[in-house]
DNA sequence: CGCCGAGTTGAACTGAATCAAGAAACGTGG
DNA sequence: CCACGTTTCTTGATTCAGTTCAACTCGGCG
């Protein structure tokens, strides 16, 4: 059950087997099953996620009903509305199951506790959110300055491994353009 | 020279006298003229950036050499390109001054003794990082799913001190349209 | 005084959205 | 294991937001 978790951690910062397994103690186990919900926009989101297996996608509805995904997160990810579980405040995102999976969670008092007892795990979460960071400025770049066919291209280059596991619409909600315009980029990659 | 460094931290983790006076210690102080650069792509950026007074941009070139903002840094700002500091690969990014600017700077090797010397500052940047990402999240799902007028109000409303300090074509490129499209909001905006 | 960057305005063009309809794939219960 | 309804994907026709190209104005600075 902790697998992508330990591995995770252990390329990441140095940490003895006491600290990881007092670490190991705080998560709350959770599966989920595919189509369900961790939060809804407008609960609190009351969890760091960790996905150990399986794959979640955060998303956003705007006045339209048109869904808008953050993004995907599968195995040896971590995902949050980072906002809404640090402030209180009520989530703009959902949560949702792509695939049957299990999460490993830290609620506010508990990912204090770790930050507490073992403070090389600030260490952690601070490269885990700047990589995070350096990805999605590089995604806010693409959204502004390439075409939805330069930015299909991409995300097949960066990310291959998402694209056969979740189904085409999302993909272009991911990328911000409509399921037809998806559908019309991939029949001129295949034919031309 | 510090005021807004000190501030900045202070408001930010507990930290004492000593250990403020020592990290103090580890900056570089390096005035920049208005329109001059601190590196430019295919540099390495050797520094994270604290903003103590003036204003920055970073912005990168497409192939059609157009440019796109990533983010304007103003005093009680913290700015970089975090990949390439940290990996020492060069750096897609420019980084201009759009006023005359004193900035701090820290050095892969003085960042890296900081942490060392003092923990509480992993928290400290991982808060900014996180904050960073927060805003940098909200707006790519504003770049995927608003028209240039909505993203150019919601501007006005979360950071009106920009805009009188940054010429208009500035603006349209950080909202990722033309200035052509930029004029014609703001002229119908007024009139209507 | 003249030049250059910044901003405006108009007309033509285009990439992607929208609207509409049908085909294929999926999964759920009988 | 098949049948049916639902979801997903495709294709075509039309529309529209924003780009591109071009010409002109304004203000500041050498």
């Amino acid at each position: 059950m902790y697998e992508n978790l330990e591995e995770n951690i252990k390329d990441t910062i140095q940490i003895s087997k006491e600290e990881l397994e007092y670490a190991k103690s705080l998560f709350i186990e959770k599966n989920l099953k595919k189509k369900r919900f961790l939060f809804q926009a407008g609960e609190t989101c009351s969890y760091t996620i960790f996905v150990e297996k399986g794959l979640l996608r955060s998303f956003s509805l705007d006045k339209k009903g048109n869904e808008h995904i953050l993004q995907f997160s599968m195995e040896g990810w971590w995902t949050a509305d980072l906002y809404s579980f640090f402030s209180g405040e009520p989530s703009n995102y959902n949560i949702e199951a792509l695939e049957d999976s299990e999460l490993l969670l830290l609620t506010n008092e508990t990912w204090e506790l770790l930050l507490k007892k073992i403070p090389a795990f600030e260490r952690y979460f601070r490269i885990l959110i700047q990589n995070n960071l350096i990805n999605t400025q590089r995604r806010l770049i693409g959204a502004i300055s390439s075409t939805a066919e330069e930015r299909y291209l991409k995300l097949l280059r960066d990310f291959p491994d998402i694209i056969p596991r979740v189904p085409q619409h999302m993909i272009a909600s991911y990328l911000g353009i409509t399921r037809e315009t998806l559908s019309r980029i991939r029949s001129q990659i295949v034919s031309g």
